[in-house]
DNA sequence: CCCAGTTTTTGAACTCGTTCAAAAAACTTC
DNA sequence: GAAGTTTTTTGAACGAGTTCAAAAACTGGG
């Protein structure tokens, strides 16, 4: 289940080629049988290659997994900028974003939950801490960034600073409850970013009163050490992944 | 890595014995060799029984790792009582217990992630949220529920009510930062315990002003309504876990 | 004590992720 | 265009979780 080496680069516009292929499948795979069903071996098999052959551009089937990361994010991205571009309060800002999100990743429902099992692992290069996803995780919280950043709104600067952080994270929590969630159409989900979204605006007005300043400076330098410790900034992950095995 | 059917109940004394065997032999070696090592048929060699009367008692590795739950609070609640017993202050008692069950995890802090990692998939008996894992929740949150009920402070009652269950979230928030957690023995999840007790003892005065109440009555019924989606109260799951499989 | 029914136990098989040595193809350099 | 090197591709194997049919051990009633 865990992976030593990571996706190999191509060297060859033939590699990369193969590359494209074993990648598309395996996202058209993934979308129509889930999770479970879409084996390396059936990946190989219908992309007309062999096992080996896929192992050889992808490391691992986690591997293969991240470029969902990636490509689901692009959509939301997507879906967000015409909302960033036309809404201007943060409140409605974040409403829109949080609900597209889920409209984006909605189709994947049936997997998510296997997906967010591998990315809970430390050592996974799915966890969404890890070095691996920086560069997904760093494009995920730059739109929340985006979202603060044109926000018409008196926050004071040190949490406006640390906002999109905060954000980021409280999105994560969102997706989270999504995957538990069997109500239909999400209802419960979207009942939840409704209220959570109208709280988190009046708590960002509350936090942001200068009675609150002392309490909010000591909350605000703790979600930095936190991220700090959390999201370490550079090397020797990935590839010791097996601390324990063997 | 799922597993259909659950663990079997035993029809005889020797079977019982057998199980018992089987289970103490895995716990053992989970201590000793981690999660990785611990094959199920390792776990069969070791105790001298085949490979599928492993099986015949637990039906996945999954079912025969809830055990390690079970047997960690057992730990943690001795661990905690006598301190329940003599501090009387909120804050002193939270920041005992926390610190406490990072003292009882630590031996174990190798496989945890592997633990949380399954722990997150929805389907999976060790989620916590799930009905499979009920008891040892219900015995988790009611240690929170000791730990406020008995503590001399003026807190409003709606916030006391929800309290316990607050609490137990934070502190598998705490977990899930230990589980990530490399530093010298474990000196940042300390710190964070520390930092954060602070914090929340702060924040339980801040929300129990009366000032403050319109919001956290809306945060509160906010927080009941998570509370019993996530925590359906009966029937219907684990046997369902194959939603998409097959 | 024997027999039918249960419970326990076995052992072989299957699937799937992963590894690896070696063959095939592509590319470089002279 | 031939020799050598690198990249791509293959196919067979291994380890681990899981399943299952059937053998073995056990049980209670006649």
């Amino acid at each position: 289940m865990k992976s030593g080496k990571k996706s190999t680069a191509t060297k060859t516009a033939k590699g990369e080629q193969t590359k494209a292929l074993i990648l598309n499948t395996a996202l058209e795979m993934l979308h129509e049988r889930g999770y479970q069903n879409t084996t390396m071996r059936a990946i190989a098999d219908k992309a007309g290659v062999s096992l080996g052959n896929a192992y050889h551009y992808f490391g691992s089937k986690d591997h293969l997994i991240q470029s969902f990361y990636h490509s689901t994010h692009e959509n939301h991205l997507q879906a967000s900028l015409p909302v960033l571009r036309r809404e201007s309060s943060l409140k409605a800002r974040l409403l829109s974003v949080m609900r597209l999100k889920i409209d984006t990743l909605e189709p994947y429902h049936e997997f998510a939950g296997v997906l967010f099992q591998t990315a809970a692992d430390p050592h996974s290069p799915l966890n969404p801490f890890a070095h691996a996803a920086e560069p997904v995780r760093r494009d995920s919280i730059k739109l929340f960034e985006d979202l603060v950043a044109d926000s018409k709104a008196r926050i004071p600067d040190d949490l406006r600073a640390e906002l999109p952080y905060l954000l980021w994270l409280y999105h994560m929590g969102i997706i989270l409850f999504w995957i538990h969630d069997t109500s239909r159409k999400r209802a419960r989900t979207f009942r939840l970013i409704d209220q959570t979204v109208d709280l988190l605006d009046k708590l960002i007005s509350l936090a942001s009163n200068p009675l609150m300043r002392p309490v909010r400076k000591k909350a605000l330098a703790l979600v930095a050490e936190l991220r700090d410790d959390l999201t370490p900034s550079s090397s020797d992950d990935d590839n010791e992944a097996e601390s324990e095995a063997q």
